[in-house]
DNA sequence: GACAAAGTGTTCGAAAACCAACGTTTAATT
DNA sequence: AATTAAACGTTGGTTTTCGAACACTTTGTC
């Protein structure tokens, strides 16, 4: 079964214009008749391909929030020790043309559709089972541990979402700094 | 009788895929099948719109070089000595959100379909309008003069389309000493 | 509490776009 | 010159979108 292109465009103009208001006002403060005039599409079609409002973001939430989790497990499948960064900065590149959404969809926390919770909960979960193996010959709680791995990558995500790169010396040696510190309380005999 | 927004979504998006396809193949090079394809439509709706992809393309080129015509007839009349290239700033500024299309359309030389070419035109007779009162006192052709001014303001119009903005310093430089230079044949008296 | 204004969600006939199929034209190959 | 493939332009039945209308709910005001 092939979608219609219509349907296709229609959902796309949508999306486009609720991204677009999304930078204006609140989700509270959009209307959906805001969001048809904005994607020039009709009342009745919008209510054709969602139920509400909050269906439409909750679908656009899901669909990058699906994209995202596809890339980070299979990229940690190939992660070598100490490349954990190139991790985030390659799933960064591989999502470069949907950057501006998922700026935006990052500042938006709504019940059902919080993409920046969504995103934390799947790294946290790939640290988990990165640091499972070495759970017991740690000095530190794993869970701590995975948290603050995956709060360094949050960080280095969302500074590039922001920024466009980390070109920033800086930036890259700070976090480097705290990348090193944590795999080392990881993996104390490995460097 | 105003315009089904239908009408104006398709053909926004195929005159978006022209300008797409522009920047990969020759206008010889690019079917209706491609523009279809990248705009998402299908092949009778573009006949409902357009006769042929030339019958497109003249219309997009219609559409900037009358827009480029008002404008330029309205900041001429408010132009003041000296501040001719301040014109082309401005009107560098109002089309901003046209940059991208008249950009790509300034490389197409088509028999009725050349924008660059209709930009000059309407440049030129501004300049030909201005020069005129002078005419008789010039020790150089008025036309000369003219299609000098035409040629510095065109040259600038392009870089700042290409560059994004005449910020460089030497580029800035060098226009304002040909545009002294020019304006120096017309008004030998002033400055 | 009455009221108006604005937003919600639904319905339905008309208009537009889709898409697959068709015969025709064009251009390249042999 | 014959053949083939690709692009052209047209057609008609199907699907989608439009737009206006409707009743209903929510919000803010007098």
């Amino acid at each position: 079964m092939v979608k219609d292109v219509r349907k296709i465009k229609t959902e796309r103009d949508i999306q486009q214009a609720l991204l677009t208001l999304l930078t204006q006002k609140t989700v509270r403060q959009i209307t959906v008749a805001d969001i048809c005039q904005t994607s020039l599409t009709s009342r009745s079609t919008f209510y054709a391909h969602y139920i509400d409002k909050y269906d439409l973001l909750e679908n656009m939430v899901a669909v990058h929030t699906t994209m995202f989790a596809q890339q980070v497990h299979v990229r940690f499948m190939q992660m070598i020790d100490g490349q954990i960064d190139e991790l985030v900065q390659g799933l960064l590149a591989d999502m470069a043309d949907k950057r501006p959404a998922i700026q935006i969809l990052f500042t938006i926390h709504e019940d059902h559709a919080d993409l920046q919770a969504n995103f934390r909960s799947l790294l946290l979960k790939e640290w988990q089972r990165f640091i499972a193996p070495y759970g017991n010959a740690m000095q530190v709680p794993a869970d701590l541990m995975a948290t603050m791995g995956t709060n360094v990558q949050m960080t280095v995500l969302e500074w590039t979402l922001a920024h466009g790169d980390v070109s920033n010396a800086a930036v890259a040696d700070a976090i480097d700094t705290i990348r090193k510190a944590v795999l080392l309380q990881i993996q104390p005999a490995t460097n």
